[in-house]
DNA sequence: CGTGTGGGTTGCTCATAGCAACCATTCTAG
DNA sequence: CTAGAATGGTTGCTATGAGCAACCCACACG
């Protein structure tokens, strides 16, 4: 990782650094993080499949806010992993088929439901995560504790920037 | 980022390390990872049409790994993102076919064709680099060019992993 | 030559997402 | 009290991107 090619000073004097190392930074970034979106589809597919071969890789997210936050609804599961409501309607119901995830009318609105996941779907959730600890494990075994956390707080920095403008949405976690 | 959620040890001593904070670390990586992982592609669809309605969200990877490394054969050009042959092969073939990229027959081997970027593929990389340069700054531009450095060496150390063991495919790079 | 291997392409399928249109319920007004 | 907007969810259709498997062609080796 040290191409010259896209970090010349092409795109003239910027406001606020200005500064070619920040120029060749941000460059950098965007490109690994474009490589890292695609290896991350593979994996992930081939993960989640590796525990339960009907986990669709986009149940995991899923699953994930919904454990983290509880009996939700649709809209805001939806806003939450940042895709639209038909997607997630149908995540939701095809979850719902494997009796991972429980739909429960709200009382107090009859259009609203509460989504949220079922005893079986925590044990499905610890099972995956466990697989994809494991996983991730045989990557980063070699990591410092300091630079996984050093990482993982660049992401979720980098996340919710996402979130503050681009996603017309809430906080996740 | 503080969940006491999948962090617990419930997951029970691990064999090396067995240390609970890089539990934590290795999990909270994990979970800014798949949410990264949702965000990206939004984003990048998103990006990419604003700036060519054609160019596709995959074509971004690809043209960039032939401005970098030149003309390359497919096989190659493949494994350097990270997807099977017969993905790229079209995502060429429709490249081509807007006059972005060019195959040309290798003289010392019939089979192979050396792919490379054309005039205008140049000049469009050149286009949408800068957009996505620019969304980029929106969101990282408060960053210190340390940690945006910082951040991509994690995420090609990460990259370089997958390519190390992971991939059943073939060599990569 | 013939057979095997490796580079590329094509056919088919799958997973996922989006938009738009739709139904149903709740809220708001006249 | 009843029309009509607004909101929560679903469904139809479409498009993108990826994989596997089967295939064709060129090279290389015996």
């Amino acid at each position: 990782m040290s191409n010259p090619h896209d970090a010349v000073p092409a795109a003239a004097p910027v406001s606020e650094a200005g500064d070619a190392s920040a120029e060749e930074a941000l460059a950098a970034v965007e490109r690994q993080l474009s490589m890292l979106w695609r290896r991350a589809r593979s994996v992930s597919q081939e993960l989640s499949r590796r525990v339960h071969p009907e986990m669709e890789p986009a149940a995991y997210g899923l699953l994930s806010v919904l454990r983290t936050r509880g009996p939700i609804r649709l809209t805001e599961l939806a806003s939450s992993i940042g895709v639209g409501k038909p997607s997630v309607s149908r995540q939701v119901a095809f979850l719902e088929g494997l009796g991972l995830v429980a739909k429960e009318a709200d009382p107090l609105d009859g259009r609203a439901q509460a989504i949220s996941l079922t005893a079986k779907g925590e044990e499905k959730m610890h099972l995956v995560q466990d697989a994809r600890r494991e996983v991730f494990r045989e990557r980063l075994a070699e990591w410092p504790t300091g630079e996984l956390e050093a990482f993982a707080r660049y992401m979720a920095k980098l996340n919710a920037s996402y979130e503050r403008d681009g996603f017309p949405r809430d906080e996740v976690l």
